[in-house]
RNA sequence: GGAUGGGUUCCCGAGUGGCUAAAGGGAGCAGACUGUAAAUCUGCCGGCUCCGCCUUCGCUGGUUCGAAUCCAGCCCCAUCCA
């Protein structure tokens, strides 16, 4: 049996939003669902039983990263990065594509793969499709990406086509490359940068490589949301329903839901836990940055009807006071009702699938969100 | 009572005649953050009717075209001696 399936269990009528579960060999788990990204084998600042009090199902972490600390063959050596990090659910790795990205001047991009300059060290490296599948395949997480190369914004149509299609034939290799089939399963990701003829393309040839699951990639790096929605879109519905669906990188509420609108089952981000190391936390009506003098004196929790561990426990006044004296405790207490706050708010939209009310859901919730935020409440 | 060192914008602390509203740090305030080079980064930080003006470097007076910077007296603080 395949190492990863997906079971489709309601879908809205209306959008297309989809209700189900993402089968591994690490456990079941609902979707659509938000994955903490715990990038150097941990979520920052947050123990694994934390994680599973939230209700987290499966957490993301990093080819990249591990391979250059501590190493994917010490992890292999410790029993792979489940027994390493103490995470008995799924993991999802990232291939270290987005780094292909966002390290941009330390890096190189040839037909064989990418030369890096390592950011701890300055030291060289070289992650290739090949390289990328092997690390993936030592870490033994539950869903490796293929190594892609996440097109920039913007970027004209010609290098867009010529990446797209330098993905494709990467994502070809690293199929062939993943011989952990068995308990393993290797999502394509979708590039094409803004353009929808070149997404086409894109899901086209993914599709016909039949990979166990899709990423959309290539989104939320700076483009308008308008434009990414747009191109999310054009996109989801192309691809196979039988399959997860996973839009890369994108994690605040208003683009959460969108994206389960348009028919994504998984999305990750690093913005709950970033935020919460500085300061801001999310709630149902927008952003709050705690940390702000505006709080000083605000004994209240910083959602009234949040359960989590720090809304159960703490005010914004005294998460104020941590961030000011630049205790560790406030970054914990910030991304820990984050993380809860994402993971919540993704099983409430799923019960409204589930119910058949998700287009209610969707409005109500847009009519009391501001993106923005700053100075509600 | 005497000796020496010192009093700078919220704090610490540079600055010894014009390039100084005054380095730097801290504190404070605000902003950014979307497959984590991030417990990071950026901006503001005397006042105003804000492309100019006003007030500020212990106090008072003086020298000078011009003083936080030089002179005089005074007041405080620190240490040492009586």
């Amino acid at each position: 049996m395949a190492a990863i399936r997906y079971e489709l269990e309601k879908q809205c009528s209306i959008t297309g939003a989809r209700a189900g579960k993402i089968h591994t060999p690490h456990g079941t788990f609902e979707t659509p669902i938000f994955m903490p990204v715990g990038t150097q084998a941990t979520v920052k600042t947050v123990a694994p039983e934390e994680l599973k009090t939230m209700g987290a199902g499966i957490i993301l972490s990093n080819t990249y990263h591990l391979f250059l600390r501590p190493g994917h063959n010490l992890i292999k050596e410790a029993g792979g990065l489940h027994s390493f990090m103490n995470w008995d659910r799924a993991i999802l790795t990232d291939s270290g594509g987005f780094q292909v990205f966002s390290l941009g001047p330390l890096r190189k991009i040839s037909e064989e793969g990418v030369a890096f300059r390592s950011h701890i060290d300055g030291s060289k490296q070289f992650l290739s499709p090949e390289i990328a599948m092997e690390i993936q395949m030592a870490l033994g997480s539950d869903i490796a990406m293929a190594f892609d190369e996440c097109v920039p914004y913007p970027a004209d149509h010609q290098y867009a086509k010529q990446s797209t299609e330098r993905t494709t034939r990467w994502a070809e290799r690293c199929k062939i490359a993943n011989t952990r089939t068995a308990d393993q399963g290797v999502f394509g990701i979708i590039q094409g940068g803004m353009y929808k003829d070149l997404r086409d393309m894109s899901v086209r040839d993914l599709v016909s490589l039949d990979f166990p699951g899709y990423a959309v990639g290539g989104l939320s790096v700076g483009e308008p949301k308008p434009l990414m929605y747009e191109i999310l879109e054009h996109t989801v519905h192309q691809l196979p329903a039988s399959k997860p669906r996973y839009l890369m990188g994108v994690g605040t509420p208003d683009c959460l839901v969108e994206g389960v609108m348009h028919g994504v089952d998984m999305f990750d981000c690093v913005f709950p836990t970033r935020v919460a190391r500085n300061g801001t936390v999310m709630t149902r009506q927008g952003r709050l940055v705690v940390r702000n003098a505006a709080y000083e004196r605000d004994f209240r929790p910083i959602e009234e009807n949040c359960d989590c561990y720090t809304c159960r426990n703490y005010t914004r006044a005294y998460l104020r006071h941590l961030f000011k004296a630049d205790e560790i405790f406030g970054l914990r207490l910030a991304t820990i009702h984050n993380l809860h706050f994402l993971i919540s708010f993704m099983r409430d939209m799923r019960q409204s699938i589930m119910e058949n009310r998700f287009v209610t859901f969707r409005e109500e919730f847009l009519a009391g969100y501001s993106p923005k935020d700053k100075g509600f409440m």
